[in-house]
DNA sequence: TAAAAGGGTCACAAAACTGTTATCTAATAC
DNA sequence: GTATTAGATAACAGTTTTGTGACCCTTTTA
């Protein structure tokens, strides 16, 4: 799944119902604000991996608000995007100055933005998702989707794959079922929490070659870690 | 000639005719925009392989247009070449800022315009378009259009052979198949995500020799990859 | 203008993956 | 040492995803 969150800023709430229903259908999750104030709370709180912008708001407008985040190291790398009415030409210009990485103007189809969104996402994604995991022998590379240890590849299936890369990504601490089926199965997903049990076997069946199995570690009473550190 | 496909885009009819005309002389394909927004969308389809665009367009100004361009990875790499009127050369600054190539200055001789497209489009297509690209026994040559294993010709249609460009010139890599959609077939297409499997499934009986069509990888749950690296 | 080639969809088949449950095993408590 | 509890495993039955052949319509070629 791609779990990315986008915080919509619009004072309107039929357009934020509106986007909202384009992008959750896109399997994007969602966030809402309708004001500049609650908006940066949400962006501190949530860190979204874009935020799409009206212009247009009451109270601190959207440039103002673009203007501030990018400002804030700790949130000048979240792309935004702007909203603008047609014929606000000049906005743009100004969006742009203010920070923003693209515009839409409305109306817009839902295949735009989404083809917008997807093209930005993609471009700002680099060094975060794209850089593969090394333990040793087993690396772990999102870009060819593969893992494979002393440079086998090793097949495993995709919840296997999303496991693995939670791990990898969160090594030496403890994770209990109900956290695991939080990160990886994604929230709200009514399952068993024995079905983390069946999973992890899986995940060490399939890293078996040269004992990497041991690397999934049980933790009786509290879950299962990811660490390098072998004990013997 | 090769069959370049260049667009052209200036809001003034006659300019366009007089362009397309001396282009169309020279061998080349022409495609014609009178405004950045339906530049935008021919660009997505078509894939041009260069475009003249005028700094002067109603809307979104030309530079504007090719901002979004560079921004975007899938038309990044399309060389652009401003076209300014006498006089503004400040502009051209701005042009080249924005990612714009070359630029040419109104008026010009077609044969200026001639010489220039042809050293830009020389200059971006060497080692990229031009050199066989070889994995093993199986050899994919642009230049005479032609894909080979073990020195036998294999035959296919023509989308195979985008499909097989695209996977070569992009291995050890995972491709949805909406992402396939947007390279191969060009953006803005309406096509069935499904089309893709049968496609593949055309290209991976043409590689069927030697077992090369093992290279066509499908990553469950993702998509397809090319890699020179077979799990047995 | 007819024939051939290519491209997109669909329907059905084949595979792969998932979640659950029942049973077995190992650690911990008493 | 035995009871108790948590975790490991295997089998299985339901789903989802992919593979594939056939069909029909459009474009190109002869």
């Amino acid at each position: 799944m791609t779990d990315r969150t986008i915080l919509i800023v619009d004072d309107e709430e039929p357009i934020r119902d509106m986007l909202r229903l384009a992008l959750e259908m896109a399997d994007y999750t969602c966030l809402e604000a309708d004001n500049a104030q609650s908006a940066h709370s949400l962006i501190i709180d949530h860190k979204p991996d874009l935020i799409l912008l009206d212009w247009m708001l009451p109270g601190t407008s959207g440039i103002e608000l673009a203007r501030r985040l990018k400002k804030d190291e700790l949130t000048a790398s979240i792309p935004i995007v702007m909203l603008t009415a047609k014929g606000e030409e000049d906005n743009k210009v100004q969006g742009l100055e203010a920070g923003a990485d693209d515009y839409i103007t409305k109306p817009f189809s839902t295949r735009e933005l989404r083809a917008r969104l997807k093209a930005i996402l993609r471009r700002t994604e680099t060094e975060f998702d794209t850089r593969p995991i090394v333990v040793n022998e087993l690396i772990f590379d999102p870009v060819s989707h593969r893992v494979s240890i002393a440079g086998k590849p090793i097949s495993m299936g995709p919840t296997e794959y999303r496991l693995l890369q939670f791990f990898m990504t969160h090594q030496e601490r403890v994770y209990g079922r109900d956290q695991l089926l939080d990160h990886v199965w994604g929230g709200n997903v009514y399952v068993e929490e024995r079905t983390v049990d069946v999973h992890i076997r899986r995940l060490r069946k399939a890293l078996e070659i040269d004992g990497y199995d041991a690397l999934i570690q049980t933790v009786r009473g509290s879950g299962y870690r990811f660490s390098a550190n072998i004990s013997t």
